[in-house]
DNA sequence: GCGACAG
DNA sequence: ATCTTGTCGC
């Protein structure tokens, strides 16, 4: 498949309806266990990895993988048509509780206000948030002494120096502006730049990707 | 038309 | 994202 086999005006209006039921709101509760999620690729195949964190220890509860031919081409601004099919593969092989999703890519801070963290959030009915290292739509402003990502005149994420270089860190679905820097705050250990799920998503399904995990080896 | 452009 | 050569610093 390429460039033109695709319809990007309907995938456009799909997102528009995902991102009519993105709800920006206080989390209900404290998350138990947060679950990063990455893809890493090896030609046209992907390697999904959803990873379950304990919010409290921060330790790996849980790892769930997925491997397929990905055909939908990487488009700035579609990125969850390539990326979201894998993703919720490896979510699914999650048994245990899921109280919300940290993904690679942004949230509503994208042109039609679906980044592929709103995307996935909406789909699961699950809290989430983006954490991306390059901005993709919006400015950045300061206030207070914070960055903020704002699109549209609405305050979509900040921008954050947890370790070596910015994050750009904004709203999935079911969170606010708060929620934003105290979980990434809160999952972030000292001398890491990644929240710790999004860390580990990332390396295990690179891992992954290079043919270094056979099956439960131990990952530390 | 031109530049920008998550992973 | 992936590839790939070269450089800097602990």
């Amino acid at each position: 498949m390429d460039y033109h086999d695709i319809d990007l005006f309907k995938a456009s209006q799909a997102q528009v309806m995902i991102a009519r039921k993105v709800k920006i709101q206080r989390l209900s509760r404290e998350p138990r266990s947060v679950v990063g999620l990455d893809v890493s690729y090896r030609g046209e195949t992907g390697f999904a990895a959803a990873v379950s964190i304990n919010y409290k220890t921060l330790e790996i509860e849980e790892i769930g993988i997925a491997e397929g031919k990905v055909v939908f081409p990487y488009i700035p601004g579609y990125l969850a048509f390539r990326e979201a099919p894998l993703m919720l593969k490896a979510l699914m092989r999650l048994k245990g509780e899921k109280d919300l999703l940290v993904v690679n890519g942004h949230g509503i801070a994208h042109p039609r206000r679906c980044g592929i963290a709103s995307y996935l959030g909406v789909i699961m009915g699950l809290p989430s948030i983006g954490v991306a290292k390059r901005l993709l739509a919006g400015s950045v402003v300061e206030r207070n002494g914070k960055r903020l990502i704002v699109i549209d005149g609405i305050v979509a994420g900040v921008v954050l120096r947890l370790g070596k270089s910015d994050l750009y860190i904004t709203i999935g679905h079911m969170v606010d502006i708060e929620d934003l820097e105290e979980i990434a705050r809160r999952t972030t250990i000292s001398g890491r730049s990644l929240p710790e799920p999004i860390y580990w998503a990332d390396r295990i399904s690179r891992e992954k990707s290079l043919g270094r995990i056979s099956s439960q080896r131990t990952l530390i």
